[in-house]
DNA sequence: ACCTGAACACCGTTCAAGT
DNA sequence: ACCTGAACACCGTTCAAGT
């Protein structure tokens, strides 16, 4: 038969055969022999569109994260952009929760986080908080929404509730049927993790901007705990 | 030469070498092959002790939250136990970080998971909590950790700083002189959200917990934010 | 009881060869 | 310019064979 006029492979159709697959069996069903019999072509060609397996990830990872809302810091205050940003990120995760193992592995080149990070950063920094401030609640809050994308490996201990059989945990006889309901476990630990945060962001924001604002020598206090 | 009167394997060798090979060299540099010969052994011979090569993972990932602090929550209010646990939780992840991509990969079998696990649950119960909150508080805690030990990832953009020079992303310019100092940031975004959490949860105990002690009919509203 | 070599069914990646 | 088969150096795991 003739050779196709156009090429049977691109970027973008490798890119989303990748994110289905992903979607459908798991990252660990992704190699390079299963994506290109997927794609009605053999392995080595994928290498004719991207220089290794871990480009096709990153560019997987980087549209997951295209519809993150990051213009909320130019139109709100700070505390409800924290808010708005937060869940529109999660969302765009737990929509895709097998390829947030693959986050974990390093940081890659994946140019929207680098313009998500640009954003918060400058919204904060617009706001008021110093720097180094800055860069730590955009880290804060991307722990929160990373982890509680991630299931299972949020709860931290089998889903398997027939180990809890054993009353070597005596606690965790209730805490097994919410594990049944994951989903709810983990949204509900953002949620709470999420407005907790905010609420001592904006204690910690009255002590650290708001006295520098009011006082000449205000000294800025840690956040008041439990210490 | 005679064979040996004993084992040349036991698991605790095998999970102690696979541990400093992960410290040394990463993850990936983990097959059973390089690790039973550091073990001066064939690969086959690891699964005279343990079944599969995650057995072996989930061991080491065991051990290393061997001597994570769980009593507190027995001597301690509940918002300094959090302080506690989560510092000792995080200090033990943090001094082993290149094993926290494997706990992103999955529950598996780590006893001493589950007993932190049931720790933290029976004592914000016990405190008052209602049991659903004390689930969440529990998932939220360990996101905190595990982003926060996880180095890389947890920025979220890569630490070459090479490619801000580009000025694509015009905020950036200080943060990638921070993100030269990786740990300080982790453990300063950790600490930010510690803090900020506990504050949030103590005002979020007392709309939750304290109303329903001291009305009849005190409806619980959700921690107030900028939304 | 425990270690071994050989084997199986996979990997990611390279590269000369085809069109 | 793009796809291919063959090859390389690896994987995790099984298993019959040794002692």
């Amino acid at each position: 038969m003739p050779r196709p006029r156009q090429a049977l492979l691109t970027r973008q159709r490798i890119v989303d055969t990748a994110a289905e697959l992903i979607d459908a069996e798991g990252l660990e069903a992704v190699s390079t022999r299963r994506l290109a019999a997927q794609l009605g072509v053999r392995g080595p060609s994928l290498y004719n569109h991207f220089p290794n397996k871990d480009a096709i990830l990153d560019a997987v990872a980087d549209a997951i994260t295209a519809d993150v809302d990051i213009g909320c810091f130019a139109t709100h205050e700070w505390p409800e952009a924290l808010l708005i940003w937060g869940r529109s990120y999660r969302a765009a995760l737990a929509a895709h929760p097998h390829i947030v193992p693959y986050l974990a592995r390093g940081p890659g080149r994946r140019p929207r986080a680098l313009a998500m990070a640009d954003a918060v950063y400058g919204g904060l920094v617009r706001a008021g908080w110093p720097p180094a401030r800055a860069t730590h609640i955009g880290a804060l809050m991307r722990y929160l929404v990373a982890g509680s994308a991630l299931g299972s490996f949020a709860r931290g201990f089998a889903s398997d509730p027939a180990i809890y059989v054993s009353s070597d945990y005596p606690h965790l006889g209730q805490a097994h049927r919410l594990a049944a309901h994951q989903r709810e476990v983990d949204e509900g630990a953002f949620e709470l993790g999420l407005e907790a945060v905010i609420t001592g962001l904006q204690i910690t924001y009255e002590e650290v901007v708001g006295d520098t604002r009011h006082r000449f020598h205000g000294t800025a206090r840690s956040a008041p705990t439990g210490r």
